[in-house]
DNA sequence: GCAAAAGTGTTTATGTTACACCCATGT
DNA sequence: ACATGGGTGTAACATAAACACTTTTGC
């Protein structure tokens, strides 16, 4: 296996975006950085691809390092480029956006490196590199997504609510979304299936949900779309 | 500025995946290899990332030094990192896709280097690499993107009949549209302006359209969908 | 005058929106 | 018994789908 040493590289990186959800508003993650550039800024997660890994594996790999997370929802966002966005010379960064269930927040402290945090998507303080156009591209992607993709699912616990769903589109798409509505609209799709668990707490019980993968995808091969 | 030389890096380079559209069927742009590895065989413009230069400026003055097109609609589609995809080693690949009016299609060896051929999609060679697959990954994305977006009008000329638009969106969808029902909801919206010219020919004259971006953009900012 | 492509309206079915009250539980 | 969030149906409206014939031109 020859070399292709004829030219100058570019380093190469990898940074997520994950997305949380507290039942009210839409998180982000960011680490504190432990070293210059921008030490002691906030950033996404993120770092160096090894020379024999796959892109995907590399996320994976960071996520995990940084914040401990394993196993959530992983997909490539975009890949940033600009020659001046990091000050150590040429740095290019594949940018991943991560969806993860509340069950599997890491707590504060939970990984021994990490200063991992969530913050409220909008109450997020600058962030290091051009995360900030990251975080951005991954918010545009995330709100068009989860209109023609059931990709809310992977912020909520397995089993939720119908008010739990509802409440993660509004945060989402940043408007109020008719009761009634909504709820026709999706169990009209049988792969939203109702269990017969409900919720204790001080009211009305609520019944839970999960979502049906295996029916999903069986849908989407007939040539369907979800919409809204 | 210091160096981030502490990890062994991976090459860099783009992709172009260049659509046509001939009246008939959808196109792709192929280059047949000069070098190795590969030599002879058929693959994606597309070359390696200058130092000092950003992604999309790569990509097209690959495109422009691989085929002479300048000018194009271009979008990042998506990057291929598997350690394997290139025999001479790491190289991870920026891919593009790129649509191009057909009065801009370089006419066969109309530049000096390229021996850049249109194949009908379905009637393509194997390509070298994992050309395949992002090819089939910027099919994809054309598919689901002209449902959405008006990006049909820049794989036409700058006027152009309504059969040639309903042509070209049978060609992506791989379905026939209903012609009046196409037309009536096309026209509704105003950015599709009927002009006072008519093409000639054997039958006929049929009307001449132009798209405005100017109109277009001014729906987008009142946040409104085109939708097929 | 005929072959070939351009152009045009109406009806029916389907999906979307708007909207207000009763229910079950814990305290 | 009351406060809180859970749950339900219908009518008006808008959008999408199905469908066939007339027009204009070149030959």
């Amino acid at each position: 296996m020859a070399h292709t040493c004829e030219y100058p590289r570019p380093a190469l990186t990898v940074d997520c975006v994950v997305f949380g959800f507290d039942g009210t508003g839409l998180q982000v993650l960011a680490i504190r950085r432990g070293i210059e550039p921008f030490l002691g800024s906030w950033a996404l997660p993120g770092g160096f691809v090894r020379m024999d890994e796959d892109l995907e594996s590399a996320a994976r790999r960071e996520l995990e390092e940084e914040t401990g997370l394993r196993d959530v929802f992983l997909e490539q966002l975009y890949t940033f480029g600009a020659p001046d966005r990091d000050p150590r010379g040429r740095v290019v960064s594949v940018a991943w956006f991560a969806l993860v269930r509340p069950d599997r927040h890491p707590a504060k402290g939970d990984t021994d490196a990490s200063d991992a945090t969530w913050f409220e998507v909008g109450r997020l303080p600058a962030l290091a590199f051009d995360h900030d156009l990251i975080l951005r591209a991954a918010l545009d992607r995330l709100r068009g997504k989860i209109r023609y993709q059931p990709v809310g699912f992977e912020l909520l616990p397995k089993r939720f609510t119908l008010t739990q769903l509802q409440d993660l589109y509004e945060a989402i798409l940043g408007r109020p979304v008719d009761k009634r509505n909504f709820r026709k609209k999706l169990l009209a799709f049988d792969f939203l299936v109702p269990l017969d668990e409900f919720t204790g707490g001080a009211h009305r019980p609520a019944r839970l949900h999960r979502f049906d993968r295996r029916k999903y995808d069986a849908h989407l091969k007939r040539g369907f779309l979800f919409e809204l």
